[in-house]
DNA sequence: TAAATTCCTAGTAAGGCAGTAGGAGATGAA
DNA sequence: TTCATCTCCTACTGCCTTACTAGGAATTTA
């Protein structure tokens, strides 16, 4: 159980470009400085999340990345989902990477691993990037429910 | 986020227990045989199990394992804990093993995680080996909300 | 033309995971 | 008493992942 630093510093870096792109596009350097993270690893993080369709970006003198979607229609999950893989405990009850097992009948576990996944993403996946800009004061709530067509796997 | 095989081997091994160990002590053997799970590895997960007080053994023909208490009062978080250790998805909303983060302020993460964290914990530390020991027809809900003193950490 | 910026590919050091290997010592049955 | 069956203990190993570092090519603006 555990997030990786690709997750923290990629969500890290959506809340400084949420906050941060009104004006002109937020290179990774300027990210790089205010939350301390390599400058090259960042600049990975940012590719795949360009790649992924979060941010887009613009090259040369003044480029840099802006968010392609308004940040309260981008989930943490969506994020660590795409930085970090599957979100669910165990390949078994992962609906974007589902792997069966071996024992599945008579494997009580399995509604153990699949009950965690849905208490993580109950969390995660109604989290966005606008509800972790807010400044920590106001308390990161999320500011209501999204609804998604499907819910989104794992 | 994943959990380890030494979870799942742990968790399995523990509820082979709970149902085979009224007559006589079930060996590492037998449940190894159970499940496809090596034999000496399980060794080592057995052994971590019986330093954290969850089993004790016998030595000797005819011995093996048992549990010290009821199915009912261990929980898969206690045995996740003791094998994979931290349960939080970061370390500083851990309890067990807080380590604090350099961004603390303004760090809009912290309650995700700690939101996070709390998901889990409801489910982890609500399921017991006496649940999860049921037969898969049953549903392995938790039979009733477990009372702790305190709340166990993470 | 120069500086700033993204894009792209490789490499790498350290650590964790999932075992394997090889006994030593205890115990009960024959 | 001997033998098979257990747990207990320590060490080792191969593979993979994580968390970066390195070096430059291409693009854009001043
Ligand atoms: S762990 Fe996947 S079915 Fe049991
Ligand atoms: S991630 Fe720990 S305080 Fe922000």
């Amino acid at each position: 159980m555990n997030v990786s630093t690709k997750s923290e510093y990629g969500l890290r870096a959506l809340i400084y470009i949420a906050r941060h792109s009104d004006v002109h596009p937020v290179s990774a350097r300027e990210i790089s400085a205010a939350w301390h993270v390599p400058v090259k690893y960042l600049e990975q993080i940012l590719k795949t999340l360009k790649e992924a369709g979060i941010v887009e970006s613009r090259v040369g003198l003044g480029g840099g990345y802006r968010l392609t979607r308004p940040a309260s229609l981008i989930t943490a999950g969506e994020v660590i989902r795409i930085l970090d893989g599957r979100i669910a405990p165990f390949s078994c009850v992962s609906e974007t990477e589902y792997v069966p097992c071996e024992f599945e009948i008579d494997c009580g576990l399995k509604t153990l691993w699949a009950r965690t996944r849905q208490a993580i993403l109950s969390v995660v996946d109604h989290t966005t990037i606008a509800d972790l800009a807010r400044p920590a004061s106001e308390s990161a709530a999320p500011s209501q429910p999204i609804l998604l067509k499907k819910q989104i796997g794992r």
